[in-house]
DNA sequence: CTAGGACTTGAACTAATAGTGAAGTCAATG
DNA sequence: CATTGACTTCACTATTAGTTCAAGTCCTAG
């Protein structure tokens, strides 16, 4: 099962065909190549794939993403899903902190013209 | 007191010159026009450009702040402000709480892999 | 073995976002 | 009245995230 077509991982995944292309390109996920040049991919590439997605909600940039993911080794263990996790988690609440401190700028003006 | 050119307001707002002439061309301030057809504006305009940067703090695109801006009348009272600020703090909880969502979602698999 | 659907490449294209820069014109001062 | 800084418009830049295209190749089912 580690043998995937582009469109099977784009099925899997939920993106398309050309975006699975794009993510390649842009190092988020490794293929292997079929001795007729084609890509092959194995489970792990969709799974990157969501990981991407959600962290594109997060705000994210793909190029954000490809440094996450780097971290991740080839056959991750469990306890590398966790480290990962614990970035975009991180991450995430690094911006949640960034908009409260626009809120709390927002408001400490009485007019928003003397901020 | 009503006769600011683009730099005068671009000093007062800490904005370049091109952002002034920018934000004019995408209606978030108003000009008025020397018989030179040089740009006048109020006082108000240094004043709702530094509303526009609090607000893409918080993540709106110009578009968007031009359509909260267009709720300001001319010569604005403390209300309309007031109005301004609550539109932009419910957008900023807003995003929080999608960040919120992404982060609950995040945790909510064991594995990013099964979101 | 052959048809046709899925795949390959690279480059160009899209569309939004947020301005910047160049070339030429205007205005206020010494 | 000339200089100089500020102003004008239009075209252009850079980034982000892909999509689309053309021309050709691969692979699997019949």
């Amino acid at each position: 099962m580690g043998a995937l077509t582009v469109g099977e991982v784009a099925r899997e995944s939920g993106v398309s065909g050309s975006a699975v292309r794009f993510y390649e390109r842009q190092g988020l996920i490794a293929a292997a190549r079929t001795s007729g040049n084609q890509r092959r991919f194995d489970s792990d590439a969709a799974c990157r794939i969501r990981v991407a997605r959600v962290a594109q909600r997060v705000g994210l940039t793909v190029k954000d993403i490809r440094d996450l993911l780097a971290s991740l080794p080839p056959d991750p263990e469990l306890t590398d899903w966790e480290g990962l996790h614990d970035r975009l988690t991180a991450e995430a609440e690094r911006r949640i902190r960034d908009l409260h401190a626009a809120l709390d700028d927002i408001r400490s003006g009485r007019r928003l013209c003397d901020l």
